[in-house]
DNA sequence: ACGAATTCTAGAATAATTCTAATCTGAGAA
DNA sequence: TTCTCAGATTAGAATTATTCTAGAATTCGT
């Protein structure tokens, strides 16, 4: 027997929840399994209400998604105007955007290889550096 | 005498939108002289609307920014969620993003190496390599 | 179970962008 | 120059993504 049943996947996700500060509700719960229980995603908010439809409203899954991001289990991401995507791997990585279907794929840190970077302007300090790998149209 | 009075930068911006294929009509060059007539440049819809206030409609911005954008005048820049930047720098090169102001500065394109890349995708062509560097809020 | 704080919800509101349909105009033809 | 009309402009409506509001429901420490 393995110890990745639904039921200790939905402690851990569960515990995860908890571990960041966030009551664990019905809701949250929902999405939280939908986002964290298999592989890496990224999901729009509506692609994300879809998946969850009927036991939430877009209102909450908006919520949601901000929520988890400020308390750092998801990373919001604009590639494309209008829609922010949210991606469940907040480890540093880099993306391919693939320009035809509007999907990201992750990219490895060590994937990419910067040797030399700017400094920052004065009083400035860099926080994050991002690596888009667009995929012709 | 010099040769970059207005009269002439009129000229140049009129005859760069003809050799863009674009009508040279009173908006359009009344944007571009805004866009193109000094250094490199990133505007909001809203921030160009603002400055040629009174003359044009907020919907003839947005068709003049993506018709400049489709005929390669302008690159369109997607980092913050909601709104749309647009360059009028069109070169290959990278930005600072100033996550305090929501500013954008450009980035020589050499002062990133980047000194490996993963392969595209099986049946994908790489695009463009966009490289943001955040400066901490 | 009680109560305070938090969260959920539907719908209204807002903001960015696109669409529509009427009107206008640049630029080549005559 | 004037004529023509494909293409451009316009204001406002429509659409889409997102946020706000205010009341109802839930969570959780006690
Ligand atoms: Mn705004
Ligand atoms: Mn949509
Ligand atoms: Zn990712
Ligand atoms: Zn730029």
């Amino acid at each position: 027997m393995r110890s990745s049943g639904s039921l200790s996947r939905d402690t851990n996700v569960l515990n995860r929840l908890r571990a960041a500060g966030l009551r664990p509700t019905r809701q949250r719960l929902a999405l939280a399994k939908l986002l964290f229980a298999h592989g890496p995603r990224h999901v729009t908010a509506e692609s994300l209400f879809n998946e969850a439809r009927g036991n939430l409203s877009l209102a909450t899954v908006y919520n949601a998604l901000h929520d988890f991001t400020e308390k750092g289990l998801l990373r919001e991401i604009s590639i494309k105007s209008g829609q922010s995507y949210f991606d469940t791997n907040t480890t540093a990585h880099h993306h391919f955007y693939f320009e035809k279907t509007g999907k990201l794929q992750d990219v490895p840190l060590e994937s990419v290889q910067i040797s030399s970077l700017p400094e920052a302007p004065m009083g400035e300090t860099i926080s994050r550096v991002e690596v888009v790998i667009r995929l012709a149209r």
